[in-house]
This record gives structure tokens, C-alpha cells and sequence, in this order.
RNA sequence: GGGUCGUUAGCUCAGUCGGUAGAGCAGCGGACUUUUAAUCCGUUGGUCCAGGGUUCGAGUCCCUGACGACCUACCA
């Protein structure tokens, strides 16, 4: 254990009044035990029952069934004390286990000898109980305790189980002391979380997707526009990133005949912290050969629908009074409609002079209209200013005016809850890795000579939140090279997001890579959203946080 | 980075006008053989986040700092 990392104690101050009373208490209970024979920290505690498989076994049977049938049923349960209720010669407690919680019936009577140990248990022991089931005269299903073993002695007392604890600092520093106070709250939201991850692999699996595991630590910096973290191999003397994205390294193994790979892992991004940020986080990409960004579409609506699925089976709860919907079919945008869309609605000023600048290839005349609009915020401003093409002035009216309001433009039709959007064809100047619309499908979908040119590429929005990204393969070396140069271009102009230039990428890609789709989605958020959880970090078991400072 | 708010007993929280710290739960002692946040009687427990200032006197007012939350910005 890290010295001074004990709860109450810090370098500066070892311990208040209070806690350490309330620690030595339950030390001299620990001695109590030792007399007795106990180890305050015993192991070897033999089979076990889970308290899950006692409660499932004896759901329906009622007191005088459990009495006549059970009398000499002996289970062996293990757990965490959460709860006392002492009437004198009767205890009441509540054990824990991984599996759930069922109460301990202590009667002098049947505990003899092991009753008067009771007195040395404190809420939070780990204890072993033997014993029969019965139902107390309030119908709770119990276990009748024949003997009691403590097996872990408790020095630091758990929050109260009414309360809780609320301070989120202490929740995400001390995620065990949360998980036992907060319970079963927060434990199930990990749990889904298990359940989700477990889901994605399994849709994925039954489409015989290979799971695979590519390096984190990167000496060439790709795969997404992002700050990454830099590290140093002392042997090779050789500094190295931590990916932001396993992107480059997947489609690697297209390349190399393996049709159908995915990974599901960490990435890191050394930017700012917020409710949907964290500098770690959990990526799941997928690739498969010969296929396009169109049927990923269809993809992507199985894969959410079927984790829904999974996880609303086991937790119904989480169902509960979304304030979204994922009934099917999700509804599908083009970028330039959900711009149009939305400048209706919302500036209809802008509207005019874009839609005929737009057909007219005079990009550059909205953007001056733009400029000089008075209702316009100056940050929105700035942002259109530092724009230098069409693509990326669309793409920055998307994010200003569109973006934000997804969860009001796209609703069921009862209006009552928001519904998913892919967000269809970015711009080609803000997709550095995927593949410009084949030119007839450009001029039958835009028109001849619009300012534009797209990309096969979509992101889906649920409730507002970017959720996954995905497109259809740049696999053409030469382009691929060309746009790694652009991405130097921007490294140059200070842009510490932008990508290296991968000549082993480009390598593989000149051997020939066969049309792919690729896919994206953040895990994290999916979590959230399922869960509805408001901050990353609740989704997060060990958030990163600034390291706790002597003064506290 | 900017703004707003917060930090008081182990936990959850009060604390009036600046007058020397309160409750419930937990703990400790006692009663109780069917409790469900058990109940009843008694009781211990405080670097009021840290440092400085104003004042006869600061949990309270002022300044600085630490940590956190939210908003905003940056950012996929």
C-alpha cells in the first residue's frame, strides 16, 4: 500500500481526533478477534453459496415451505456487513456479496457460542456465515446463522448506507469507498458498462470480426487530428506517443488479408478536461473489407440496437425515461441539408445569400455575408474568419448552427423524445483519412462545379452527442500521401493536432487495399448515453484528477 | 484559459447581525427474541480547506492560495 494512503491520514496531519478513535476502536475489536482465534484478515474460507443463487433458489417459498423442507439445508454465505439491527438476544444484518445482499438472522439460540462475537463486528467486516433459510415473520429471506466466521476486520469505517456519499471528489479519488456506499447505484452502472462492452463484442464476433491488438506506444503520430502524450524508451532511446487512434495500424492488417478486424481499447488525447472528456478513453474501431460507409450505416443501427438490448434485458431501469429514442429507422442527413435546415430556423438572414452562393460556386460571397452579419456572436465570427475553404466554412456553420441543436431539429414524431442522425458527406478538407465521393456521384448528388467536395463519411448523433464516425477508405497511396503532406502543412502553421506523415502507411496502402468502410465510436459516451450518465466520469471507474495535495 | 459556486464531526447537512460550534446517522455505554433508515435512555467526538488581513473578538467580512463542481472556451 502507497504510504499516507490510508484514509484520514496525510503526511502533515496523521489523523483527527475522530477518526482515530473510531480506527482504534475497531483495531481493539480486531485483538477481540484474535483472542477468539480469528485472523483479523483470515483467508481460506472454503465453497460458497452466492447470495444471487439463495435468493433465486428459494424465491417463491414461503415460510413453512423453508421450514419443512430446509431445516437442515446448510449454506455458506461470505460478504461485506452492510447493516445492524440489534433487538438484544435477536440481530439482524445485512450481508453483501458480489451478487447482491440478503439479511443474516443471529439468534442466541442458534449462533451458542459464535453470538457474543457479534458484538465485535463492526459494519464494513468482511464475515462468513453458516446457515440455514427461513423467513422472518415480515416475509424477508433470510439466512438462520448456525455459525459465524469473521474473515476481515474493517479499520476504516464505510459512509453511512442512508447517505451515501455525495462529495464527488471523494467518489471518483476513492472509487472503492463509493461502490460500497453508493451501492447498488453506481455498481450497476459499471456492470452495464460490462455488459455494453461485452455486447459490442459479440455482434461484432457473430459477423466473424477478428478482435486484435495493436501498439499504443506509436513513434508516428496518425489516425485522428489530436495533442498526443509523449513517452521516451530508454533502451532505444526513443520517444514515443501514446496513440490517439489504432485507426492507421487496422487498416494495416486490411491490407494484409484479414477482412474483417476490430479493437476495442484505450486511447489518449492530451487535451482538456469536461463531462465528456477524459484524457484516457476507451475506442472501439472496426474495419471490413468491401463494404461502405452506406451499409455501416445499417451497421451501426444493429450494433447500438442490439447493445440496448442486452443491457435493458439485465438492468430494465436504464430504459427508463430516456429522453431519446432509438426506435429504427434512424433518420439520415446530408451535412449541406442539415446546414440549410438549420439556418432556416434559426437565421433565416444567412439563408438567401447562402443558398444562392452555394449553387453558384461563390462560397467566398457567403462567407463575406457571413463576415459582416450584425445578429452573428463574435466568436462565431472568428471561427468563420480563420475558414480558407468552402469545405471547412460548411463544417464550421455545421458545428455553429447545427450541431447544438440536433436534439430539437430531429424529433419523434410525437416530438416527445430526440432521435439519432447520421450526419452524411463531410467536407473533404476536414476528413483527412477518407475517401472524396466518387466525381459522378458528387455532380448527381451536388450538382456540377458546387464549391465542395465530400467525403463518403458519416457521424451519428444521439441525444446531441457525437457518438461514432465512420467512411469509407482513402485506399488510393497517392492521395493518401498527398493529404499526410497537407497535414504537414498545418504542423507547420502550428497546429500541434496535426498528423506525421507515415511512409509505412503509405507503403502498405501502395500494395493495394481493397475498398473498405471503417467505424468508430466512443465507448465512453455510449456508456453515458445508455446509462444516463451526465458526467464521463461516471463512466470512468479512476478518472484522472489532480493528485490530492498535503492541505487536505 | 475566463466566469459562478462550494469546502464545517467518520457520513449527510444547519450555523441568523461578527460574540467563541449544532442536528440526524455512525461510534461508545445501557434496555430489548422478528428488525427493515429498528426503537428507547445516556454519551464521546471539531486544524470550521490552508495562509494572511480587518476587528476587542472571524466558521461568518476582505485578500491570496489549494482542491472540486458547474458554465464557457479549447478540443473529436
Amino acid at each position: 500500500m502507497t504510504v499516507g494512503a490510508r484514509v484520514g491520514i496525510t503526511r502533515d496531519h496523521p489523523m483527527s481526533d475522530t477518526t482515530s478513535t473510531l480506527e482504534s476502536v475497531r483495531r481493539a475489536k480486531a485483538d477481540a478477534w484474535r483472542a477468539r482465534g480469528h485472523l483479523p484478515f483470515g483467508n481460506d474460507p472454503g465453497p460458497l453459496n452466492t447470495i444471487a443463487s439463495i435468493r433465486a433458489t428459494h424465491d417463491g417459498h414461503d415460510s413453512a415451505a423453508l421450514d419443512a423442507a430446509h431445516a437442515d439445508t446448510r449454506y455458506r454465505v461470505a460478504g461485506r456487513v452492510v447493516a445492524m439491527r440489534d433487538t438484544g438476544k435477536l440481530v439482524f444484518a445485512k450481508l453483501r456479496d458480489g451478487s447482491g445482499e440478503i439479511q443474516l438472522f443471529c439468534s442466541a439460540r442458534d449462533l451458542g457460542e459464535d453470538f457474543s462475537l457479534l458484538k465485535e463486528i463492526d459494519l464494513g467486516d468482511i464475515v462468513l456465515v453458516e446457515g440455514r433459510p427461513m423467513r422472518t415473520r415480515a416475509g424477508e429471506l433470510s439466512v438462520l446463522a448456525k455459525s459465524l466466521r469473521p474473515l476481515s476486520k474493517s479499520y476504516t469505517p464505510i459512509p453511512s448506507e442512508w447517505f451515501g456519499i455525495s462529495e464527488v471528489e471523494t467518489r471518483y479519488r476513492q472509487r472503492y469507498t463509493d461502490l460500497i456506499a453508493n451501492y447498488p447505484e453506481v455498481n450497476e452502472v459499471f456492470r452495464a458498462r460490462s455488459i455494453i462492452v461485452r455486447a459490442l463484442r459479440e455482434w461484432l464476433d457473430d459477423r466473424d470480426f477478428m478482435e486484435v491488438e495493436t501498439p499504443t506506444l506509436n513513434s508516428v503520430r496518425g489516425g485522428a487530428t489530436a495533442k498526443p502524450f509523449t513517452t521516451h524508451h530508454n533502451a532505444l532511446d526513443l520517444d514515443l506517443y501514446l496513440r490517439v487512434a489504432p485507426e492507421l495500424y487496422l487498416k494495416r492488417l486490411i491490407v494484409g488479408g484479414l477482412d474483417r478486424v476490430y479493437e476495442i481499447g484505450r486511447v489518449w488525447r492530451n487535451e482538456g478536461l469536461s463531462t465528456r472528456h477524459n484524457p484516457e478513453f476507451t475506442i472501439l474501431e472496426f474495419y471490413q473489407a468491401y463494404a461502405t460507409y452506406r451499409e455501416l450505416m445499417d451497421e451501426t443501427e444493429e450494433l447500438v440496437t442490439h447493445v440496448d438490448a442486452r443491457l435493458v434485458a439485465r438492468f430494465p431501469r436504464f430504459a427508463h425515461g430516456r429522453s431519446f429514442s432509438l426506435a429504427r429507422p434512424w433518420r439520415r442527413v446530408r451535412m449541406l441539408d442539415a446546414v440549410t435546415h438549420a439556418l432556416q430556423k434559426r437565421h433565416p438572414d444567412l439563408l438567401g445569400i447562402w443558398a444562392n452562393g452555394m449553387g453558384l460556386a461563390g462560397w467566398g460571397r457567403v462567407r463575406a455575408a457571413v463576415l459582416t452579419t450584425p445578429s452573428l456572436q463574435r466568436e462565431h465570427r472568428d471561427y468563420l474568419n480563420k475558414c480558407t475553404t468552402a469545405g471547412e466554412t460548411l463544417f464550421a456553420l455545421f458545428e455553429l448552427f447545427a450541431e447544438s441543436f440536433l436534439v430539437d431539429d430531429y424529433r419523434t414524431a410525437d416530438d416527445g423524445q430526440s432521435v439519432p442522425v447520421f450526419i452524411v458527406d463531410y467536407p473533404f478538407d476536414v476528413s483527412p483519412l477518407a475517401r472524396k465521393k466518387d466525381t459522378d456521384k458528387q455532380t448527381a448528388q451536388y450538382g456540377e462545379g458546387f464549391p465542395v467536395t465530400f467525403t463518403d463519411r458519416f457521424e451519428l448523433f444521439v441525444e446531441g452527442r457525437e457518438l461514432a464516425n465512420a467512411f469509407s477508405e482513402l485506399n488510393d497511396p497517392d492521395d493518401q500521401a498527398e493529404r499526410f503532406r497537407a497535414q504537414l502543412g498545418n504542423r507547420e502553421r502550428g497546429d500541434e493536432e496535426a498528423m506525421d506523415f507515415d511512409e509505412d502507411y503509405i507503403r502498405a496502402l501502395s500494395h493495394g487495399m481493397p475498398p473498405t468502410a471503417g467505424f468508430g465510436l466512443g465507448v465512453d459516451r455510449l456508456v453515458m448515453l445508455l446509462t444516463g450518465q451526465k458526467s464521463i466520469r461516471d463512466v470512468v471507474l479512476f478518472p484522472l484528477l489532480r493528485p490530492e495535495s498535503d492541505g487536505r
